[in-house]
DNA sequence: CTTGGGTGTAAGAAGAATCTGACACGTGGC
DNA sequence: GCCACGTGTCAGATTCTTCTTACACCCAAG
């Protein structure tokens, strides 16, 4: 394979860990319709706004939503979510790239922020089926 | 082409959940590189065997690895563990449609046994860039 | 100034996942 | 018989995640 640069393990983790929960996917699918603000997605999928704020922020901690605070024409603040356009390949080889840049540190630190600095692109896959 | 079969929502639930652990991860990892049996590979990635027994029984139930039971010359009963060649595509699309699916059992039975029946199938992906 | 709708966050309860230690079983070799 | 090495599983402690409730703030309209 060419080198579709293999996300990073804790990355992958946290996406995978992100993902790996029936409301977060939920989530991801209903802000796969159209971006949304907090309180109306809540009130669209059933669930508290301090929960759904909750799962948001894990999601965007793994970039797979990014959430942007706009004003209403009424002057109200809203936060709009929207899907990250993500593509990751889950393959055992991409697995077995991953664990070898397993940091402790993601193990006990799920949901947080991004580090500051680098968090370009985590877009991969593409790969169509080549024969290794 | 086209189509690719998107998993079940529970299924797919499973292999995330399943995959977004770092000792899971290390785990598949540790076996992308060869089988293994259970007490051999719990001393060489260091842990406990019940704890590996433990991750290796999700990882089995979410189809991410395969164990049989064999004999060794010895007449010693060793449990061997492979990965087995599985592959998602992890798109904001293909979480949408296996949301769709997500019964609430599997929000509570994470680590169980595969349904008895129809298991042929959950290699995925090969999506090339399409535009939507 | 009170009501309604938006935001964010913190404390604590409830529940689920993780991990350890001990046990039971089987076989081969000393 | 006992030890070494393999298997499996259970009970309980611990830790993490999830979820509710309650609070604080801002702005517009009545």
């Amino acid at each position: 394979m060419s080198a579709i640069e293999t996300p990073t393990g804790d990355e992958l983790l946290k996406v995978l860990a992100a993902l790996g929960n029936p409301h977060r996917m939920r989530i991801v699918a209903a802000l796969a319709e159209g971006r949304n603000y907090v309180s109306r997605l809540a009130r669209e999928i059933g669930m508290s706004r301090p929960l759904l704020h909750m799962h948001l922020q894990r999601l965007e901690a793994a970039g797979l939503v990014v959430g942007s605070l706009e004003l209403s024409d009424s002057g109200k603040a809203m936060k709009f979510f929207e899907v990250s356009p993500f593509a990751y390949a889950l393959t055992p080889q991409v697995v077995a790239e991953a664990a070898r840049t397993l940091t402790d540190q993601a193990a006990k630190t799920a949901g947080e922020q991004h580090e500051a600095g680098p968090e370009p692109d985590e877009q991969v896959s593409d790969e169509k089926e080549r024969a290794t």
